[in-house]
DNA sequence: GGTGTATGGTCCGTTTCAGACCATCTGTTT
DNA sequence: AAACAGATGGTCTGAAACGGACCATACACC
């Protein structure tokens, strides 16, 4: 019967509408941009046939409006609320996934001027800084309601990587910034790592 | 001329190159496994494709083994190189990307049994500290020598990251283990927040 | 001579991706 | 009321990426 798999990101659909209630494709673009999204990306254009697709197997209904709009709502059914409670039943033995331009380029860093390294850690202490200032923002904004606080746990873990991101790349900023010479990579290490572990460190 | 796009897959190639010397898809296969891989993942099999489509761009040079094997053998040319490094010489504006079905599961858990919590988190604590071996192991074999020094920094950025993930969910663990009413989320996420503050909160 | 494992590589159907494109609705300005 | 901006709501498509099955050689060891 339902032989077919099941992605990630249709349990994202599955999740978003149980929390939600009723959504159109583009309530859930909305509302997966703001929080899971940050976590979890795909194009938006996904949001208009995963449905769709989930309908067709019976894990979510879906109603047209009737008058201009013709908006399309999505339900999900007990089949789907069904399927949902499995997958979380679940634990995950997968290890979360990180794609890093950044950490790339400070890997390869060798291989081209070495001085690129100070500007690539300045702009990554700018980027992680903006996203903590939105994530710190959301928590003000919903920590207080119970409601949702169950979500904002996630937020935290979200919190936490981000600022260990911005301690390592200040540290190394400060670091080739106090550094005369950064050609001698063991002992830059070691003192990268000295400065990670003192705490206010950064 | 070259009015073909690079990917970031075909920079961690040249970047390999550059850093390995000539090498086969299979070696690439394991430098990469054991290293970049962790932090920007693909299947193996474009690591067979990607080098031929370079080679045809002029940034590598293709040799055929004569004998039994018949490998091929790449190396980055001067215009690979070049490419290579004015691709390092720009920093980037994009955040890292995290894929994560934990947090995701965590997330929607509310939409499940809230019970599925704790065995997620205590999965996870198994996962994050399995990578932080590997990690270490690496650090402690590589570390000391000066030649790859550098690319052990990114490394500690792994490490830090992993670092912060397993405290998230060590101290969601405790917390949901002695927590005789996991229902009150607010206050127990004030709890995990103070975990986490607390030095030597793991 | 058989078996196992590392090496080295190819192929291909299915999903994702990115992003261009289109249409409607609502509020504001002029 | 016409014009416009911006949010809303959605479709489409070519190009990449995915993943995993599949194949073959080399070599070591029993």
């Amino acid at each position: 019967m339902s032989a077919v798999r099941l992605s990630t990101t249709s349990y994202v659909v599955l999740g978003m509408l149980a929390l939600r209630g009723p959504s159109t494709s583009y309530d859930l673009k909305r509302a997966i941009g703001h929080s899971v999204g940050y976590f979890w990306s795909f194009p938006h254009a996904q949001l208009y046939s995963e449905p769709q697709r989930l309908a067709e197997l019976g894990l979510l209904e879906l109603s047209l409006e009737e008058d201009g709009r013709r908006r399309k709502t999505f339900t999900i059914t007990e089949k789907g609320r069904h399927a949902l409670r499995q997958w979380l039943a679940e634990p995950t033995n997968e290890h979360f996934e990180i794609r890093d331009v950044a950490e790339l380029k400070l890997f390869f860093s060798e291989a081209g001027d070495p001085g690129n390294v100070l500007e690539l850690a300045r702009e990554q202490v700018k980027q992680h800084e903006e996203r903590i200032a939105v994530y710190e923002a959301t928590q003000r904004r919903f920590g207080q309601r119970p409601e949702v606080a169950p979500r904002m746990v996630s937020l935290q873990l979200g919190l936490e990587m981000e600022r260990a991101a911005l301690r390592f790349w200040t540290a190394l900023s400060d670091e080739l910034n106090s550094d005369a010479d950064p050609a001698l990579p063991a002992e830059y290490l070691q003192a990268l790592v000295g400065r990670l572990n003192r705490p206010n460190g950064g």
